[in-house]
DNA sequence: GCATATTTGTCCGTATGTATC
DNA sequence: CGATACATACGGACAAATATG
């Protein structure tokens, strides 16, 4: 039947093989963040590649962040620390292609930002609360609409860590980045400020009180009513029905 | 106070500006999936740089999933349509950089295909249900350890796409697929094929029933259940909790 | 503060294997 | 099959930028 199935031969690029090289010793805790690579010169004969190899392969790395190269600099290449860089960038194209509506966004915000809610309402330290506090007050005291959205962002940062799970921050912090910026100009009304903050108030007192499932609700309720002047009709209400759902199903 | 704040200036590097055009040209729908760019010699022409200059750029934009070259190609650089290659890239290197536990992982899954479950419950199509007992039905039949996994694959693909929403199938698609290769070894035990299988029949069963939470309540413990084995106790259990709790409440 | 050496950024020319017509 | 045009890779070169003594 089926005979031994072979691996197609893939021509590997000399340049790609000097990348997975780098990636795996940073990868693998070899080489660390702030670490230095060889220079380029030292890499063409470490590699026995020309110059032009190794600085395509330098350019992979840096378009992944994983590096960086100053002209001049005779320590090397740096090796940076991970930042959520790289996977913003993929997710922006993502939505600049248009392959994501508005509303797929602000739906996958509802689903993050509930579960971050969810989670730390259960898992919030007392500092992370702290956080949130003062978060809220510079929002109250903030004049700029710059100073006001800074707040906000750190607001939600400290709740996205009280959940305990990375991921979540990171792909909370992405996205809400895009959808901010998909629509900066509209948004930021000084008359919406007053409501923004009661609505952060009310979902902070959930967190504090560990009612994590009436965090939750507020927070999409709160995205809902926030975004649907942009959206079309009934975008968003499948996900704050079936999250309603749940209870009723739990009732039953 | 404060005068005219003034934007840093960064020396901008010659292959970055080439990048910067032809990505915005993608982006903008200038240029097409499947359309050629020029060949090198004509790019070093048209941006009035060197071949090298030009090649770095290429290898940005390749390492981006955004053009592919080949030796030889008379018609230049294709541009591919978007892939999440690239995130999956991202969110890869994340997870082995060991920023990311095991748990994070999956309680990220429980998260995603929850929320699948919830929009899928209410948005599906006929054709989208058939897929979803095609799969199971190839679940069944399956003989080797790969059959049985693309099938299982092409049911949650089923799922996310029946969401409605491209970033959840995105994500669910990634974040599954690091898991499995995480710990593709351990599993994939024979003897937990029919309990799997009964699991997707009765997830099915809600989302034909058009019952979302119970879907969701079902995917949850179904991953909670696949993984404790390997995870640290009560890892997952927050989220099983404030998913009941969230009916509890509802109850109230 | 300054001069020097090193490194990166960029350019040019060339050779080689390959895909298309 | 042959001719052509292409990408890959090599090596040498110069200017700008940077760190060091």
């Amino acid at each position: 039947m089926s005979g031994p199935r072979f691996q197609p031969v893939r021509t590997v690029r000399a340049y790609e093989r000097i990348v997975e090289q780098i990636e795996h010793a940073v990868e693998s805790g070899e080489l660390r963040p702030g670490e230095r690579l060889p220079s380029e010169r030292d890499l063409m004969v470490q590699f026995s590649v020309s110059r032009s190899t190794v600085r395509e392969a330098l350019r992979v790395l840096q378009a992944r962040g994983m590096v960086r190269s100053r002209p001049g600099d005779p320590h090397g290449a740096e090796v940076l620390p991970f930042t959520p860089a790289a996977l913003h960038k993929s997710m922006t194209t993502l939505a600049r292609v248009d392959e994501l509506s508005l509303a797929e966004l602000v739906q996958f915000r509802m689903v993050l930002e509930g579960a971050a809610y969810l989670l730390a309402a259960r898992l919030h330290t007392p500092s992370q609360l702290a956080e949130m506090d003062a978060a809220i007050a510079r929002m109250r005291a903030a004049e700029g609409e710059e100073e006001f959205g800074a707040a906000d962002v750190d607001f939600h940062d400290a709740v996205a860590r009280a959940s305990g799970n990375k991921l979540i921050q990171i792909c909370s912090d992405v996205v809400r980045s895009i959808v901010v910026n998909l629509i900066a100009d509209k948004i930021r009304a000084p008359e919406l400020r007053a409501r923004s903050i009661a609505h952060h108030e009310e979902a902070l007192a959930a967190v504090r009180a560990g009612d994590g499932p009436l965090a939750a609700r507020l927070a999409r309720q709160a995205l809902s009513d926030f975004y649907s002047p942009y959206l079309p009709e009934g975008a968003l209400g499948v996900l704050l029905e079936e999250a309603a759902g749940e209870e009723a199903a739990g009732g039953a």
